[in-house]
DNA sequence: CTTTTGCGTTGGCCACGCCAACGATTCATA
DNA sequence: TATGAATCGTTGGCGTGGCCAACGCAAAAG
């Protein structure tokens, strides 16, 4: 075999829709690798940012700056209460509700979560510029922010 | 609840793998919601465009060009073959190696799918005009490029 | 001739994004 | 105040996607 018979046709090649998943493939991998060391996954890094960002708050709410599901949060945070990486009580005022706070020890966790994520983008985005990142990032941000507008009950 | 608390933390918004990925998300969504309208997924437009576009192939080299794990080829062709839309046969000349070849009917299906593909692209791309479609796609194309470079063995 | 490499196939794995259902609670409306 | 609607957390499950392992076979390399 020709050995280099792996370039994609360009059907495939000039699919804005096959690209995106295919650098979303190499985005995950990049940095679940480098979360991994640390024994995280996306999701955990997600919710205790969101935790950190927009302070305590309730688990659907959770889900929904991260756009995840219920479910999927209730384990995750189940994880993260685990390793005392966040604090899980329920709402006096609510009692339907958990009130989610992150800790000081999961504020430490965030920060080298953070670390090894900035090298994940860093090695993904290798062959682009300071400038072409952030075009990049901001036609992502139209694209995104668009479709989370069309079919979700709401956006910023 | 306030019912808009559905923005997502600057942490997520502004990174480039969490944004590459919700784009992936609903790119997906869009693709297959339309593709199953014909009764293709995915992976099916991949082989039948690289059939067509570099002639009969081996499974192998399929997998090579689409980005496709041998076993996931062999379980496509087996769903094209079915329908008629490709024909496989073994190679004389190797006989470890089965030669696909997309059909006339395989065509037709294709050309249905790549109508069915374009919509969806326009749909996940609405909010960009073109030029800035233009420049997404060649900016993902060199991040899709350089990490194939980096982690193929080889790459046009 | 033996070892290495490549091929196709089967079977399995895990993460991810979902959905369905349930009990519990709160809210809205009558 | 009573009653239906909506929200919350939890459990369990589902399908896809990308991948790996192993096998038997065939070809290439040594």
């Amino acid at each position: 075999m020709d050995s280099t018979d792996d370039t994609p046709p360009a059907s495939l090649r000039r699919l804005p829709s096959w690209l995106i998943n295919q650098a979303a493939v190499h985005a995950q991998r990049l940095v679940n690798d480098r979360l991994a060391t640390a024994g995280a996954r996306r999701y955990h890094y997600s919710v205790l940012s969101a935790l950190a960002e927009y302070g305590a708050m309730s688990q659907a709410a959770l889900g929904r700056h991260c756009h995840l599901d219920r479910s999927d949060v209730a384990g995750v945070v189940a994880e993260l209460t685990g390793q005392d990486l966040i604090d899980r009580e329920p709402d006096p005022e609510d009692r339907r509700r958990n009130i989610v706070t992150i800790t000081p020890v999961g504020e430490r966790f965030l920060a080298e979560l953070r670390e090894l994520l900035a090298g994940a983008q860093d090695e993904l985005l290798a062959p682009l510029g300071g400038e072409e990142r952030e075009q990049l990032t901001a036609l992502l941000e139209r694209v995104v922010g668009h479709q989370a507008e069309v079919r979700g009950s709401g956006w910023s």
